[in-house]
Formats: structure tokens, sequence, C-alpha cells
DNA sequence: CTGCAACTTAAAGTTCACTTCAGCTCAAGG
DNA sequence: CCTTGAGCTGAAGTGAACTTTAAGTTGCAG
């Protein structure tokens, strides 16, 4: 089997049909047609699936994985180099989420000891009744003081 | 000031009032009345608005939340102890995700090194070519076999 | 007591990420 | 050849989480 029918693609990444139809209307993959008008994939297209799922995991949106993926070339199938820059980044994003939830667990941590979620006196909640400075909501937690 | 009107939760919380009065028709946050029918909140409102924007940073669905607010007294304010139960259950939750994007910046690191996102190569993306076993998709990261 | 910002409501609108539907055509096995 | 499952399209529907709008009311400062 050379390419791919929509029904092998769906099967093999986990993706639904509809929704690997609704990805190419939004630019995000690509196929090609038979004579009979049905979509054929390249296999390297199940990159691109597999790169749209876990970018999603990390809580990126459509948007912004059709931009990343635009990076890519367009006249050639992208070679491991290509993906690994793309990887690379996306490793970045993935850290500084994980950062903001650490930063999350461990404030929380110390908050389960006074039981507080406090405005008076938690910094995980709100510290902008002390520090009315940054701007409003959890401030500590999404845009820290530099250490 | 005893109560807080609206437009102060909003200002000290950082969501907004329509988001608010949203949260109040789906039961997540409650008020009372003046006579002339405008909510007054008590002050401890403030913490269920700062526990919802915590677990929304965690990726908690509204009506999740709405369900763990429920397990607080109805006819009390809650306590510190009360409070404290409910944080410990998500830090819980929070850490599973924090496992969860580790093991998959983890993976992805082993991948820059080959480039891949490779059906054939990379567990990564997908292990279901070589082991078509526990389902589709990547189902080493979000359910790797036991250690 | 007046003016005006802040509040009230119900209903409709928005964005995201898809899914479902209706009404077709295509491709492959018996 | 014929049936049947897989695929096609455009349009409409879904659910989550809000926001916006329109039309009216309240509350406080001056």
């Amino acid at each position: 089997m050379e390419t791919l029918t929509i029904g092998d693609l769906s099967a093999r990444s986990g993706v639904a049909p509809s929704a690997l139809r609704f990805y190419e209307r939004e630019g995000l993959i690509h196929s090609t047609r038979t004579s009979g008008n049905q979509r054929r994939y390249e296999r390297a297209e199940l990159r691109r699936v597999a790169f749209i799922k876990i970018a999603q995991q990390v809580g990126v949106s459509l948007e912004e994985i059709r931009t990343a993926l635009a990076s890519l070339p367009e006249n050639r199938t992208p070679t491991k180099a290509d993906w690994s820059r793309l990887s690379a980044r996306w490793r970045h994003k993935l850290q500084e989420r994980i950062t903001v939830l650490e930063r999350l667990r461990d404030q929380l941590t110390g908050c389960i000891g006074c039981g507080c979620l406090s405005l008076q006196r938690c910094n995980l909640v709100n510290p902008s009744d002390q520090l009315a400075l940054r701007g409003v909501g959890p401030q500590m937690i999404l845009n820290p003081p530099a250490e």
C-alpha cells in the first residue's frame, strides 16, 4: 500500500475522518485525490497528524498549530531536521507549561496547610490585594517575580 | 465595606461581571440581593472564584469544578479545613496532569535527536504500528506500560 | 433631587473544535 | 452486474464557556 485512504489514516492516527477533513479545510494537513475524488494521504501526513495530537495535549490551539506547521517546507517532504526544529520549539513550550503547573502545585501544597485560598494571606490566589501592581488575578503563578 | 458588588468582585478576581453572572446561573457561586435586586457577595465568594480560576488553569471543566464546589457545606461558610480537603484533591489531579506532560516532554526530547515523530521508530507518536494492542494514538504517553 | 455610572434581565451571538446529516458517488468482493 | 461499505460535499448542529445587546432600574455623589 503506497498511500492511505482517509479511513486508514483515521485508524492509524486515532483521529476521526470528520476531524481529518476538518483539518484539511483548515490547512493543517494535505491530501491528493484519486480520479474518483477520494483523498489519498502520503505516509508523511501521519507525522503531521501526530504533531497535531501532541500539540493539543499541551493545550495549543489549532491556529497556533497551523502556524507552526506552516514553517515546514511545502515543496518537499519534511526531513528529520525539519521535524527536529519544530519539536525543539514545542519542547520549550511544553516545559513552560509544566513550570506553570508545578508552581501552581507547590503553592497549592503550601495552601493546604493553611486552608486559605485567601485574598488576605495567600499569594496563590491573588496577590493583587497587597500588590495591585502587575494586573489582576493569580499573578504569582502566571507571572511570578524574577527569582 | 461589608459585601462586594459584582463590579468589586470582578475587579478583585479578574473575572468579568458577565462571567460571574454566568457562574451564578451555573451554580458555581452564589449571591444575595439588595432590595433593589442587585447582587451582593460575601468576601468568602472570592475564594470560590479563586478556586474556579485555578482549576481552569489545570484544564478542568466547569462541570467538574461545579461538582467539586458542591462538596463544600451549603449551610455555613466553608472553613479552612473544608478548603484544605478540596485543595488536596486538586493537588492530586494537578500532579497527574504534570506527570503526563513530563512524560510527553521527555519522549519529545528523545525524538528531537532522531527528528522522527515516525510511526516506524518513534513510540512517542504511535506505538500501535508495532504494538497494535492497547488502542490507537499516542498510547505510550497517555497510558504507558507499568514500569 | 438630579444625573449618571453601575447594575438588572433574557435572548441572541461568538469562538473553538469538531460531529452529524442528507443526498449523493465510488470501489471492490461475490 | 450488483450490492455494500467507504468516501464525497455543503450546511447545519453541538457543547463549552462566555460575551454582547437591548431595554430598563438602582444607588450614590454632588
